[in-house]
DNA sequence: CTCGGTGCAAAGCTTTTGCATCCGC
DNA sequence: GCGGATGCAAAAGCTTTGCACCGAG
């Protein structure tokens, strides 16, 4: 079985782990151990992940993070836009890191749950006109294309 | 307070009665009152709800349906593209009438949750730009886009 | 009459919370 | 040392499931 893992970005890590400790300083939040080795996890890591992922994952490496730490954790993540958080029709979250990839959207299969990712510059000028016409300043968005795999995906 | 219930549309609520029967039985599944119940009550109300309001309101009109019901029927519903269900964000399904109204995408407010429909024809250049790239047939989209009412909207 | 659908309550799953302890500042 | 963060387990909230009964075909 193919390791999916990828190897260890000493450049990467470095960054967002800066990023962070400047997110937690400027809102006044601990800079805990915990808070760092979770951060690590994620960006040694590929793909979507959920929360019980990652503390799955936190566990079998002996970290000893509970899960509260973990839900904890990646609300401040989310918050310092090191990770997006999605909901693709399911009743939980799942995340991916957000530093260092272009802002892109989601294709999903919906017979295999294949998750393609695709960056898209017409949306920017659809936001624009949105937030002109109903003078709203858009934060952000979320874009997900369901269909099926021409053919054929199992 | 405002009556935000609508007036029931014979017409509407006739055509899309119409629409679940032929769903119903092109999938060999059973035409129960509770079902039509549960159609008749989404079309006679306007608005975003979600399972638990539905599950209420029926009960308050004595309508006598089980919560597993309606999320049976809600899941039928989606199935045959009378109304469609969204997961803003939140850990729990949204659900709207799909049948009469146009295919639109949401704007929500970060701040006082409002949410605001709109249509965007360049959408469509764009699912069939993906579908293209990516040799897959795209059925649907969710478009969600986040942002703040400049003028507060408390 | 059959067997799929229903109501009810209990179970399941993800996420949040309460509380005693711990440790960053 | 203070007060926020953590770990643990229990609770909460939405959704699904098991089972006996009912009723559509």
């Amino acid at each position: 079985m193919m390791n999916i893992e990828k190897k260890i970005d000493p450049k990467l890590n470095a960054e967002v782990r800066k990023i962070f400790t400047l997110y937690l300083e400027e809102n006044k939040q601990r800079k805990t151990p915990e808070r760092f080795s979770i951060l690590e996890e994620i960006y040694n890591q590929i793909g979507h992940f959920d929360a019980e992922d990652l503390y799955l994952k936190m566990k079998r490496k002996s970290y000893n993070v509970s899960r509260a730490t973990v839900y904890n954790t990646l609300e401040l993540l989310v918050n310092s836009d090191l990770i997006t958080k999605h909901q693709f029709g399911e009743n939980h979250a799942q995340y991916e890191k957000a530093y260092g990839s272009r802002q892109h959207d989601h294709l999903i299969c919906i017979n295999c749950g294949k998750v393609i990712e695709f960056c898209e510059p017409r949306l920017q000028q659809i936001k624009e006109s949105m937030s002109e016409i109903f003078d709203m300043e858009i934060k952000r968005h979320a874009l997900t294309l369901y269909g099926t795999c021409k053919l054929g995906c199992k």
